[in-house]
Formats: C-alpha cells, structure tokens, sequence
DNA sequence: CGGCCAATTGGCAGGCACTGACATAATTCT
DNA sequence: AGAATTATGTCAGTGCCTGCCAATTGGCCG
C-alpha cells in the first residue's frame, strides 16, 4: 500500500476521513523534515527531530518514508509524478524527442501548484539545492531519476508501438535527453538565484544544444 | 592522503616498503568484500565480516574505505580512473564526441589487467549485476559516475579551449554521452552472460543509435 | 448507540554502519 | 639504536532502521 502511495501518488482518492488524515500526516512530515534541513543541515537533522516536529513517534515516520533520504526528494518525486503524467498527455502524433521537450516545458509550468500544496516554493528551492550539495541525497536522488528514465523509455516505445527490448532508440533517447536535464538543473541550482520561471529558460537553451554539442566540429 | 589515493590510484608510486604493504591490505579488503557480497549479497554482509575475512579491525576497513559502498565500487573506480586516463591521451586534434568514443573503447581493452590486478574477472562481473540490483550501491555509482561527467567535461572544454561556465557544449555532449554509456552498460548486464568483448561490441551498437534517435522521424 | 473488525500508531529491544579518542605497534629517518 | 612518524587496534557512543507486540483509532454493521 505504501509502494502504491510512493510511486505515484493517485490523484482520485476513492477514500473517507482516514485517508485525509494519513495525507495531512504525511504533508506535516514533509515539511517539519524539510525544514529541519533547510535550518540546520541535512546530516545535522536526525529521524528523531523530524517525528518530533510533527508530533508523531519515530516509527510512525518509517512507515510514511522508507528512509531519510526519502521524505528529502518527496517533493522532486512529486514532480516526477507530473513530468510522467504531462508526456502521457502529449498528441500521439508527435514526435519522441518534441513530446520530451514539451512535456519538460508543461511540467515546470504545472510544478509550482503541485509544491505550493505541500511547502513554500521557497522551502522547495532551498532542497534542490541542498539535495545537489549531499553527496547522500545526490545519490539517492540520481537512483531515483534512473527509475524515471525507464518509464519514460517504456512510454516513448508505447507511443511509437516499438518493443523496448528490441529496438535500443527508447532508451538511448531518454537517456541522452535526461542526461541534458540533468546538466540544466544543476546549471541552475549552481546559479544560485532563479525561480522556476529561469529554470525554463534554461532547459530551452541547453535543449537546443544537444544537436550542437554533437556536431563533429564546434568552430563552425 | 587517503583522498588522493581514492580519487586516482597513482601509477607511478615513488613508495618504499610501507606502501606496498597498504596497497596490500587494500587489496585485501576489496576481494574479501567482493567475495563475500558475490556468496552472501550486498546487504547480508557486514562489515565485521569483511574485516575479519582480511584480518583486520573493523576500524582499518574504515581508514581504508570512508564506507560500505565505497569497497564494493572500487574497481568500478579503478576503471573509470583508467577511462579518464585514456581519454587524455588522444590526440588533440580529434572531436569530442569521437575522442570519447575511442577513449571508452580503448577503455574496455585495457580494463581487463586492471581488474585482473586485484579480482578475478568473473568476480568483477558479478559485481557488475550486483551493483545493478541493488538500490544501494547503483545510487551509489550514480552519483560516482556524475563526479567522472564533471571531469569528462572538463577536459573536452580544455581540449577544445573553451570555458565551460561560459559553453555549455561540453557538458551537454558528456551528458549525453554518459547517458547513452549507462543505458548500454545496463542492457550487458540485463543479458546476464557476456564478457569484456561484448561490452564493446554493445557500446559500439548504441553509440550508433544516438543519431537515429535524435532524429524527427523513427520510421525513416 | 454499542460493539466488532481492520488499520494506524507507539514503545521497546536490537542490529548494523560509522566516528572520535586514545593507546599500541610497526616503519622510516637520523 | 633511538626518535619521529604513521598505521592499527580497542572502546564507547550516536544514529538509522527493523521486528514485535500492545494500545489506540477510525469505519462498519447489527
């Protein structure tokens, strides 16, 4: 049941009372936890703080969040949730690499609501760039990233009615396409500043040097 | 001294008796881990274990490994050392993109006395599919593979003169490419048999996709 | 409304990874 | 050979995480 939660996170609760609570247990955690590492520093943070903060005991919060790092990249799973979701809306007759890039456009465009009803934007900003600065965060986020790459590979070769295990483009496509994504976002965290307006900025102009960049010659 | 030694075993070690003893014990410690972690898994041994196994303190294997995954990664580093090393060593005058595709095949070439140094071969290979299947330890080569995409974008901005703060070309085409190297490395592995040559022989197959998935039109 | 069933939670004990501090043993240098 | 440096061992302690069982809570039906 919990797996079901973590994956993706059903947007049409079919539930009562109970499950609102669990939700609102769940939000308070997330935001208790990111908190305490906004202030204090991942590291510097223990289970035990974060429990506290919210009022439940230590072994309540094992059963929302696997582990530490989990409730830390809640919030960028939850925008996974949404890349996924936005290319499984993309027109069937576009293109692999366009229904990428428009879904990447569409997701920043839709993440500010999908965060602001769990945490402050601010809150948001200050652990993606935490998450890039723990080498232990950095890990599990880029574990976690690798798992998003294989749906999207799975989908791209849904659309182009491709068998995965066959044909090899899928898969080298979204990786070189997350391999982009990667670099943008970090990009942008080692900015500094820059909201998710900048971000967008970004992802176009690093997109669109992908041909470029692979071109035999760069002087010409 | 420990960092140094992490980073990239120095070939030319100007070392006395004393060193050769360290790298002794080193090696110790990697193969009575990867033994154990082949026989047992990643996560049913402990570290206690492992010490005993190379007759020494637990608190040695931490002198010697700042933890766990880092023993179980060694040699995943040793060859990325030696892939960085051979990148290095091409002739300016090529491209990047093929100055990296023959780094990462002279790579697979020459990797075999390098790991024959310290493991046999098939325990590397067990290794391989044991760092793929648990969560772990392939977070952990994630994020080790990200540091080795920096150093790789260094050094093609430095061979193409070029700032990478300024260009973002560099790590846009390393991206890319280590996208494409980690999907292929993950499709050996899938294949469970397999030796070094088929690696190479997969690497030049994707590679070879890169184009055709970039392309508008998968049906052409 | 009362009470049964199922799900959620808390508390406790314990294993294991990892660290700091200090003592001991081995190498190297002079 | 003795002094200085460096590697190793031992010990105690913290924090993450798990299994287990008891207690509480929410949902449902008679």
């Amino acid at each position: 049941m919990h797996a079901i939660e973590g994956a993706a996170a059903r947007s049409g609760a079919p539930s009562g009372l109970r499950e609102r609570k669990k939700r609102r247990t769940r939000d308070t955690l997330i935001r208790s936890a990111l908190e305490l590492f906004a202030r204090k520093g991942y590291e510097r943070t223990t289970v035990d703080e974060i429990a506290e903060a919210a009022e439940v005991s230590q072994r309540t919060f094992f059963r929302y969040f696997a582990n530490k790092e989990e409730v830390a990249l809640a919030m960028q799973t939850a925008v996974d949730d949404l890349f996924l979701a936005t290319l499984r809306s993309r027109p069937a007759a576009e293109a692999p690499l366009p229904a990428l890039r428009g879904a990447v456009l569409g997701t920043w465009d839709g993440a500010r609501a999908v965060i602001e009803a769990v945490v402050p934007l601010e809150l948001f900003l200050c652990t993606y760039r935490l998450i890039e600065s723990t080498p232990q965060l950095l890990a599990a986020r880029l574990r976690s990233l690798s798992e998003v790459e294989e749906l999207l590979a799975l989908e791209i070769a849904r659309r182009e009615g491709l068998d995965p295990r066959t044909d090899p483009r899928p898969h080298v496509l979204v990786a070189a396409f997350a391999g982009v994504m990667r670099v943008t976002t970090r990009a942008w965290g080692e900015r500094g500043e820059g909201g998710l307006d900048d971000l967008r900025e970004l992802t176009v102009a690093y997109l669109d040097q992908l041909g470029p960049a692979l071109a035999e010659n760069w002087r010409a």
